[in-house]
RNA sequence: GCGCCUGUAGCUCAGCUGGAUAGAGCAACGGACUUCUAAUCCGUAGGUCGUAGGUUCGACUCCUACCGGGCGCGCCA
């Protein structure tokens, strides 16, 4: 990684320079290339303790940096304004590129990762806004997993609840020709599922499968509610709180003390009729992940349940198995909700009443590809307007295909060119232009990209990164010619499409959208 | 009323630990294909970053208040 590298070579300098005070180097990457590849502000935060102007401090460390440090054999430093900017020299740079592809050591990342997304009640079918969680969980384990954490995916399957036995009594009632019951479910999948001579919430669930299958999504278990109870996990987990006097009785319901940990008021875990709340089962599942020796929980929920996250958090964390958790070892990552349009006009999702959009129309009409990436195109944190309309009519501008196109394109060049044996050790043999050198920038950042995405959890970070590596890529095509050059530039060139094919196709792959050869 | 998310160009959104002149796509307008796929590229236009204060050498980013939008506040799941 080469960013982590340089701030770790960086700081020894610092400190070698006698600024002991320092800690931590966090290099940026300056907005305006003529500012360089790399920047530091460490003169400003050095400002305050030495009382000296910002300027002065980055112009004498950078020549003290620059006379002594071992860095400047590859970098070049300059102060201005404060700011310490540095370039790499094309010759490390290239170096550096060149050698994309040879294993990364990774930091360790700690923990058995237990990621738990979608987990629809198999009531009916999935909606866009369950293609958001599920796209973002796939990825966001392909990130985890590529940079070496342990990582395990679950979908919780609601099968014992109250809404699994409305939905087989309003389909039942269907299939007698009885108006369905008060709350019950509408709409034309009920009919349909009427029609079959099978349990409606096996069939839903086989359908969810099947959607998630198409657009890639899968999941090492899908855990099942009935599972905890048939073991006898919520009674044993009801009786752990009770041990830990977490629980008490009131007006014949048994409830749990929430609000001495911080909750707004105190929740019911077994109702007066004697049955577990929803609540109560999903600490028992929770439970059950940590008995299963998971040390890190991360949760990609609807924010429509965000409501529903101190509860649970503050319960999970009152169990003795929580202290398996490593530290911030229990995450929400809280997906807001998509709003799909029509030709502008915004489409109403109820499940009761049967008028939505499913997640198969929506895939049937754009394709996997395109719904993955616009699913993780955009942080979970914004609510999401997606024109279906839009989404169909722009494929051809569609930033998928401006991706895909890039690919396509190497694909094709490196098909003209043919085989020729490459030295991949070679050195430069000519010097980078602007244009190269900004792509070969971009890619040779790839590794930190990714620790970035994975350890903060931030999965729309790929595809941006990914949309401007094909646009470097596009602007580089344009002026860099290929089968005209020179014999010694044609195969520095094609050292460059090749390695900017392996990036593209790792990034391709991590969010698990095709890499065609040919369009 | 309380809590969480959000408010950046006409539209959809980036902007990572506070940093140097606020970015992109779409839409609009004007250019580039006898030359490696024009699903591409180049250019023009478009902004008091919701409002008002505060902290700071420095704020789209942090704090406070207010305004607008979304969601949630069950012995529902």
């Amino acid at each position: 990684m080469l960013k982590y590298e340089l701030e770790a070579a960086f700081l020894a300098g610092i400190i070698e320079l006698g600024f002991s005070q320092v800690n931590t180097i966090t290099l940026e990457r300056p907005k305006n290339l003529d500012f360089g590849d790399f920047a530091s502000n460490i003169a400003f935060q050095l400002a305050r303790d030495l009382k000296r102007a910002p300027v002065q401090i980055a112009v004498e460390l950078t020549q003290r940096l620059a006379d002594d440090s071992k860095l400047a054999d590859h970098i070049c430093f300059s102060a201005v304004n404060g700011f310490i900017n540095m370039t790499l020299s094309d010759d490390y740079l290239w170096s550096r590129f060149t050698s994309l592809g040879e294993p990364v050591d990774f930091p360790e990342f700690p923990g058995q990762i237990l990621l738990e997304f979608v987990s629809a009640n198999p009531t009916g079918p999935l909606h866009i806004g369950h293609g958001r969680w599920a796209v973002i969980g796939s990825v966001m384990a392909s990130l985890l997993r590529f940079v070496g954490a342990n990582v395990h995916t679950e979908f919780y399957v609601n099968d014992a609840g109250a809404q699994v036995g409305l939905l087989r009594d309003s389909v039942s009632a269907v299939r007698d020709g009885k108006p369905v019951p008060e709350d019950g479910y509408q709409g034309d999948y009920i009919h349909e599922l009427a029609k079959l001579d099978q349990d409606p919430v096996q069939v839903n669930m086989a359908s969810q499968k099947a959607v998630l299958d198409r657009i890639g999504v899968g999941f090492d278990c899908w855990f099942s509610e009935l599972s905890l109870h048939d073991k006898g996990a919520v009674e044993a987990c009801m009786a752990t709180l009770k041990e830990q006097s977490l629980s008490y009785e009131k007006e014949g319901a048994l409830w749990f003390k929430a609000q001495s940990l911080g909750d707004e008021k105190d929740r019911v875990l077994i109702k007066a009729d004697g049955r577990y709340t929803y609540f109560a089962v999903d600490i028992a599942y929770h439970h059950d992940k940590l008995c299963r020796g998971f040390s890190r929980l991360i949760n990609i929920w609807g924010a429509d349940h965000h409501g529903y996250v101190p509860r649970v958090r503050h319960a999970v964390m009152a169990l003795p198995e929580s202290s398996r958790l490593l530290e911030d070892g229990f995450t929400f990552c809280l997906g807001q909700m998509v709003s799909l349009r029509r030709d502008g006009e915004p489409v109403k999702m109820s499940k009761r009443t049967g008028e939505m959009i499913t997640l198969d129309e929506v895939v049937t009409e754009i394709g996997s590809d395109a719904t993955r990436y616009f699913m993780v195109e955009k942080s979970p944190d914004t609510h999401m307007d997606f024109d279906l309309s839009l989404a169909k009519t722009r494929s051809s501008e569609n930033p998928v295909y401006y991706i895909q196109y890039a690919h396509a394109r190497i694909c094709s060049l490196l098909a003209k060119v043919g085989d020729i044996q490459l030295d991949e050790s070679m050195g430069l043999s000519e010097p980078l232009i602007p244009k190269e050198r900004a792509l070969l920038l971009h890619c040779v950042k790839f590794y930190d990209e990714i620790w970035g995405c994975a350890t903060q959890l931030q999965v729309h970070r790929l595809p941006q990164y990914t949309w401007q590596l094909a646009r470097l890529f596009h602007h580089f095509y344009e002026v860099c010619p290929i089968i005209k050059a020179s014999d010694s530039l044609q195969q520095q060139r094609i050292l460059i499409l090749l390695k900017t094919r392996f990036i593209l196709r790792s990034c391709l792959s991590l969010m698990g959208i095709s890499a065609p050869e040919r369009m």
